[in-house]
DNA sequence: CGCTGTCTTGAGTCGGATCAAGATTAGTGG
DNA sequence: CCACTAATCTTGATCCGACTCAAGACAGCG
């Protein structure tokens, strides 16, 4: 790993110059998505921006598919994705594998930062991403110091834990096209909540139909005839990595879709 | 409600002379549950202890069935489950409903009491049992003022994050009968950890067949035949509401059931 | 002792998996 | 800028695990 004189922990992979790939989203509210997803579950005064802006300031660059960390190895670092979409997951015998989440701009990567113990799942980009990098330790400081942030990061786990509610339920009780439809009617919500949808209404989407299968645990081939159907039936388009629902009632509809879990309550901001 | 001079909210309600319902495993480490749950989760001083231990002192009797609190109702306490078994669940329209997980003897039911919007699911016990009440400000309270007990509650969320993705992975990844055993697995070694299983390995198991589906997400059919299945390998035997795995090894590797994590590392206790 | 909830078993059907091959698109190097 | 290669996406055909429907067997409880 090299080392910069000013900023330890810098990491310039090679960017792809396609742009296809690449992932330069608007970030409206603040330069800095942590801080802006931050003070969204919990308002932060200026010094408390201040400082997860500056734990934050020094990110690298990866390639698609660069894993963040691994199942089972365990680093004093905790990451945090300013920009790109990563995807926690885990793997079986057989060459399975379950998806388990999908982590956004401005997410922590691991949300279990408290416990010291291995993680039992892995993380892998699947855009060219930057990521920053705070020690567990420097984390726990600042948690302890500011309370509003530990306040915000607990906010931050309880939404993931209801998010992963809600996928088990959608795994265990929908079949195959309400799974897909409410897949994509939370992903949609969850990008745009955090600015990441494009002006018309459509979204960059980086996840393939092999990444869905694992998701929504079903077939490739189920989820191409799932999607077939989405089309056909006019709720969505959906090419060259570029999502538009276009009957959003619709589509919620067939997926029994309420957003409520995603949205916090008022009485959190308080 | 009624409420008595010493000590509100006891609820007396009519406890079936049956026996075969009735749920009063050892309670071996402590006479309270949640405070050796918690002290199992971070070393509590005697201080610690005798709070929460006056905290939950005051417990409710309730039948099978009682509901402890239902999607979207959110009350301003918090149940901490003293004897019995719940389930957290939530419906579907069409009748469908998908378990979401157990909370057993010493654990809070609601995890995620941070937040003060209402909650997307229900809880039920499936037993009778003793539960416990908090006021949401009295426990902030405590957490506030004892460090420790505030991180063991982190690390129970922690746990249940962790097991809410293995079920993710199991109803996502695996065929009837590995899903089945992966739950007994995970079920016996809960269990046992808090010290509910009898003398001779065997334990009390509340779960009817129905249940069963609606956790694992297949039909009662299906759960009828893959028991079968697991009884005829001599795996596990499964009658008059108890349990016993006669092949422990051979049902873990059926599942590809690793404890893994279910264990908090040692650096937690520290 | 009869009612009701739970479990068991059989038979038929279907959603979704698997297998296989071709069409498109993106990425790479000459 | 084009050719080559590797992903990714499509589509058809076949098969099986799991669902549904249906009926009978227990067992616990009032």
């Amino acid at each position: 790993m090299l080392t910069k004189p000013t900023c330890h922990n810098v990491e310039q992979v090679p960017v792809h110059t396609g742009g296809a790939q690449a992932w330069s989203g608007p970030c409206a509210l603040v330069d800095n998505p942590f801080v802006a997803r931050m003070n969204g579950f919990r308002r932060l005064t200026d010094e408390e921006g201040a400082v997860l802006r500056a734990a934050t300031h020094c990110a690298s660059n990866h390639s698609v598919g660069h894993t963040l960390f691994f199942e089972g190895y365990r680093s004093d670092h905790v990451c945090v994705l300013i920009e790109g979409v990563a995807c926690r997951y885990q793997l079986l015998p057989g060459g399975r594998r379950q998806i388990l989440g999908y982590v956004l701009p401005g997410d922590l990567c691991d949300l279990d930062f408290l416990l010291s113990g291995k993680p039992s799942y892995s993380i892998e980009l699947m855009t060219t991403g930057r990521v920053a990098q705070i020690t567990r330790a420097k984390l726990r400081e600042i948690i302890e110091r500011y309370v509003s942030i530990g306040h915000a990061l607990r906010l931050a786990a309880s939404l993931d834990h209801a998010i992963l509610r809600q996928w088990l339920l959608n795994i265990g009780q929908r079949d195959g096209i309400e799974r897909m439809s409410h897949f994509l009617c939370e992903f949609e919500t969850r990008m745009t909540a955090i600015g990441q949808s494009n002006a018309d209404g459509s979204l960059p989407f980086c996840i393939n139909q092999s990444a869905l299968a694992d998701t929504l645990g079903m077939s490739l081939v189920h989820v191409n005839r799932s999607l077939q159907a989405l089309r056909r039936g006019g709720f969505i388009q959906l090419q060259k990595r570029t999502l538009t629902i276009t009957d959003r009632r619709g589509l919620a509809d067939v997926a029994d879709f309420d957003p409520h879990y995603l949205q916090l309550p008022d009485a959190c901001l308080a």
